[in-house]
DNA sequence: CATATTTAGTTTAACTTTGCAACCTATATC
DNA sequence: GATATAGGTTGCAAAGTTAAACTAAATATG
């Protein structure tokens, strides 16, 4: 068997399974669409630019996935709508990780001309750090995994 | 131009930025090894079993993008080490954020073996939670994107 | 010293997935 | 009935992935 993606679904590692479901080329950025309100195939279509085939496939991946429910749309009989159901909404963390890590490191000063803020007072989210359960920040090198049982 | 990647480094929002440098099937599994200590070319391959001309180009790309050096093994000659720079160690919350989603959403109950840990004490991170500036925990519909300038 | 092994790749050939354009179907609107 | 819109499907080309073979240098072994 060649030339085929290796399937992480089984991997013991949580963050193997979360990028079988969300690391496809065009998935997260869907999710980024309908955090901002983006709901039909053809909003998704126009903001995003990809092909209307990868965007079906993208699509019905994250519904199998439970990311998206689809809705029939109120104002249009012909029309659906993809809503994110709790596990998609779930994902703003990630987002907002990624987010913070591209504003740090991806854009030359000046560049970046958007801003990640808090819907209530417009003023930017805090930063997202690491925390020990005591409530303790705690740096990059502080983590790691541990087995369950010995 | 048919069947390219649509490339997303130019674009306004970090997140597509973002996965630019680490939204490749491979990059943030190469990552994740470094965190737990891998640093050799044969130990990424060998644990994450990817072909080696995959990994040698994802190395190649997270090098130039400054996630990883390169540094001289002092055991050996004929052998180097890609080693995590700042900007490298601070997708630590991307991965946190990851593994955090998939233990949650990914994983039949008890089929979970490992926990991620705080190094000190050995017992599980907090979870990550999006905070105003404040400190107020806010939700996944409580942030937005706004224009820095009008 | 000669041979074998290890490390870190590169090259090649077969195969899979992604991407674009063009086409299709069903409903709605003129 | 003609046209537009939403949400696809199909066909083909390009790019990505794989395993396996091959390089080349450094080290280990006999």
């Amino acid at each position: 068997m060649k030339g085929k993606r290796t399937d992480l679904g089984n991997s013991a590692c949580g963050i193997a399974r979360s990028l079988q479901v969300i690391g496809d080329w065009w998935s997260l950025l869907i999710v980024r669409d309908a955090f901002q309100g983006r709901q039909r195939f053809t909003e998704f279509q126009r903001n995003l630019g990809l092909a209307k085939n990868i965007l079906s496939s993208r699509l019905k991946k994250l519904v199998d996935a439970g990311i998206f429910t689809v809705e029939p749309d109120p104002n249009s009989a012909l029309s659906h709508l993809y809503v994110l159901t709790r596990k998609g909404e779930e994902l703003c963390v990630i987002l907002v990780a990624l987010w913070q890590w591209g504003e740090d490191h991806c854009f030359e000063t000046g560049e970046l001309d958007h801003r990640m803020v808090d819907r209530a007072t417009g003023k930017p989210l805090a930063r997202l750090t690491l925390t020990a359960q005591d409530g303790r920040k705690i740096g990059p090198r502080d983590f790691r995994l541990k087995a369950r049982h010995g």
